[in-house]
DNA sequence: ATGGGCACCTGGCTGC
DNA sequence: TGCAGCCAGGTGCCCA
């Protein structure tokens, strides 16, 4: 998927076309998604207003007025923004239809996204409930990934990229935030130093930040709003670079599986 | 509690 | 040209 800068960008692009319209269909085309979507769904949703569009972790919250879409990208989801009559891809799953006469279409070719109704506090939905801070905002510091870390055998790599610890870091940025750092992603998480962690959250900081700022990273699937690529692809220092010189030190890069997903790291950069 | 592995899906690419 | 095998921005769940 699509990680924070991705669902970010999106949010963003999506934002002043949704806030303050009103709903006046939902169109669902498929409905197995990760989970089924109710197929009722459009009962609830027409006529109701976009209050706002919010996101945490890699989740959208569109905020309506009796309660919360709460919907997720996958791992080759986008939403965009479009005219209510433009023509149908394949995996154009649901269209959530505006006053405006324009509707948010939502595409996902593996179907690994999702879109539940929430009522009530969203922050209390089992989805959301159990999440690690977020990585932009304070409560995310080296004091708290290190009490985090302690005693911790897992690689740093997939510590970083669990969303129990925080959020929003997935497997390219995992790999970026480490080679910024200067962290071996096998290293135990309980035996990265305290310096190393100052490090390290300040590097998933700028990655994520700065990926945001060039709209995300595309490698195949992912789209913002208006159907543009992210930029941030030309950015990367290791993800995808195996082979190919290190941008700091000229050492090749290497690529070795971690928890069944690749990881890349420079093995001069990086102890 | 922690760690590891599998599952869910489609599509693009590689190599025989 | 066809097809098997592998890989891909995620994460919930099950097992030891």
């Amino acid at each position: 998927m699509p990680e924070l800068p991705e669902v970010e960008t999106t949010r963003r692009g999506i934002r002043s076309a949704l806030r303050g319209s009103a709903i006046t269909g939902f169109v669902l085309r498929e409905h197995r998604l990760r989970w089924p979507v109710d197929r009722q769904l459009g009962r609830e949703l027409t006529g109701q207003h976009v209050v706002d569009v919010h996101r945490r972790a890699k989740y959208l919250l569109i905020e309506l007025e009796r309660g919360t879409l709460l919907s997720h990208l996958g791992m080759s989801g986008s939403l965009r923004v479009l005219p209510v009559d433009a023509p149908l891809l394949t995996h154009d799953h649901y269209d959530l239809v505006l006053d405006s006469r324009q509707c948010l279409r939502f595409n996902d070719p593996r179907r690994f996204g999702s879109l539940h109704w929430v009522t009530g506090d969203p922050e209390l939905h089992p989805l959301l409930a159990g999440l690690g801070p977020e990585p932009l905002e304070r409560g995310f510091d080296a004091d708290y990934l290190a009490a985090k870390a302690k005693r911790r055998r897992v690689a740093i790599k997939q510590f970083v990229m669990d969303q129990r610890i925080v959020v929003g870091v997935g497997n390219i940025y995992a790999s970026e935030a480490l080679f910024r750092s200067g962290i071996n992603p096998r290293r135990a998480a309980g035996r990265v130093s305290r310096e190393r962690f100052e490090r390290l959250v300040g590097a998933v900081r700028d990655v994520l930040g700065e990926a945001i700022r060039q709209g995300g990273t595309t490698l195949r699937d992912y789209v913002n709003a208006e159907g543009t690529p992210g930029y941030f692809r030309q950015k990367l220092f290791v993800y995808e670079r195996a082979g190919e010189p290190c941008r700091r030190c000229g050492t090749p890069i290497r690529q070795f599986t971690q928890g069944q997903r690749s990881t890349y790291y420079c093995p001069s950069c990086q102890k």
